[in-house]
DNA sequence: CAGTGGTCTAGACCACACG
DNA sequence: GTGTGGTCTAGACCACTGA
């Protein structure tokens, strides 16, 4: 076999039977003994590794291991009606908690400011957290939020990380126009979810209109491959 | 230097500049020469490198060399209705073609006959193509038809790449099942599109039904981020 | 043929987790 | 402190392109 993708191929599989070997939440070995074992170096292991991490079955935790993780049950979801994680997980049994969360009141940036239609001299909340399934991050999700609809007071200790069911209180909602797009993560972002710089993540961004057609709310969602599954039923003509 | 992500990022931004500076079409200075003006390792120039790649800005070409590529307009397209990519390209004035086609006539794999519901000893029809637009590609579609509906006779000349457009000759189709999800290409997509080996892609996995009810496609496209826009509009409640 | 990008290696230093 | 993963380096070999 001429073909040089062999090698990668193998150490793929090789991979693959060892985590699937492994008991979920046991350790794998270090990565310099398994480069070691599998004859590669350290780079290429840690290279066949970003797919099992992607697809959720390992997670790599700086200064202590790399894990198996328990599997986690798929969020499955359409497109077609706006619904808070929480809600998604909900209808399938799974416990979603919210992780970090960051919360600024602050002046918009120059797209924000574009995306929520926003005067001069008006300021946002900015929502950033981090939500869990599982006890695993699962998704990344950052609001910006006109500050006269939404203020720091406004949140307390009852809330869950959903600015959706947030704004469900002082508004009538009617839909989100929602742009979908496959991203690799920034440091930020793989810093929050617990992965690598540079791993793949599903990415919405989407802005919200009340009733009366004001834009309510502008944000970036940043899912993780493996535990989702976000579907839309597409009518031919 | 305390904080290590500003020597990715000051990288990344003179990469940029670097790039906005050269003429669409023209060279960069090869990966050796340009590690070595910017101080940094061919790895990590390589690694910056890939996030423009994504994003569609510059395209590499073994054994010739990295080359800034022209702006493509952007493809714009709601999800509610399946339009095939032609179609789509079409209304914003783009002209697409067919690249590489691999046409196969053979017996499904599990996961195809499951899929498309079929019995023993059926056989499928199996397109693979790829999608250029401005003389770039810009996706890779593959679709997994009953041969009872389509076969390879029914390919004449005049195909463009559409299997909608095809199974719309002789079928009435109702809609399209389509789960959407983040990936990183394959060694296989990889080499079609012209991008390498764990570059992200966006992928919709279908499958597509007649007004009777029947599955009649069962389909993987592999989309270039920076390139498609794909939006879709969510109600609340 | 020389030069390009694609891949891999061995080794190093760092921030971090955990005892 | 010790060992982990995160990152970077310098160098090598390969497949491929194009003169």
């Amino acid at each position: 076999m001429m073909n040089h993708t062999n090698a990668s191929q193998r150490l793929h599989e090789q991979l693959g039977t060892l985590i699937a070997d492994t008991r979920p939440g046991d350790r794998l070995p270090s990565e310099p003994r398994l480069a070691r074992e599998l004859g590669v170096s350290r780079a290429t292991l840690r290279e066949a590794m970003r797919t099992f991490e992607t697809q959720g079955m390992i997670r790599r935790q700086q200064g202590s291991g790399t894990y198996v993780t328990h599997p986690v049950h798929i969020i499955e979801s359409g497109l077609e009606v706006l619904e808070s994680i929480e809600s998604m997980a909900q209808r399938i049994g799974l416990v979603v908690s919210m992780g970090k969360l960051a919360v600024e009141q602050r002046p918009p940036t120059a797209a924000e400011a574009q995306a929520l239609q926003l005067e001069d001299g008006c300021q946002v909340l900015f929502l950033a957290r981090v939500i869990h399934a599982e006890g695993r991050p699962v998704a990344y999700l950052i609001d910006t939020i006109p500050d006269h609809l939404l203020q720091t007071k406004d949140l307390d200790e009852n809330f869950t990380g959903s600015a959706l069911e947030l704004l469900k209180n002082s508004l009538v909602l009617q839909s989100s126009r929602c742009e979908i797009n496959a991203v690799t993560a920034t440091s930020e972002v793989a810093k929050a979810l617990g992965i690598q710089r540079g791993d793949v993540l599903l990415r919405f961004e989407a802005t919200l209109y009340s009733m009366d057609g004001e834009i309510v709310d502008y944000s970036f969602s940043y899912f993780l491959p493996g535990v989702f599954r976000f579907h839309v039923v597409r009518k031919v003509e």
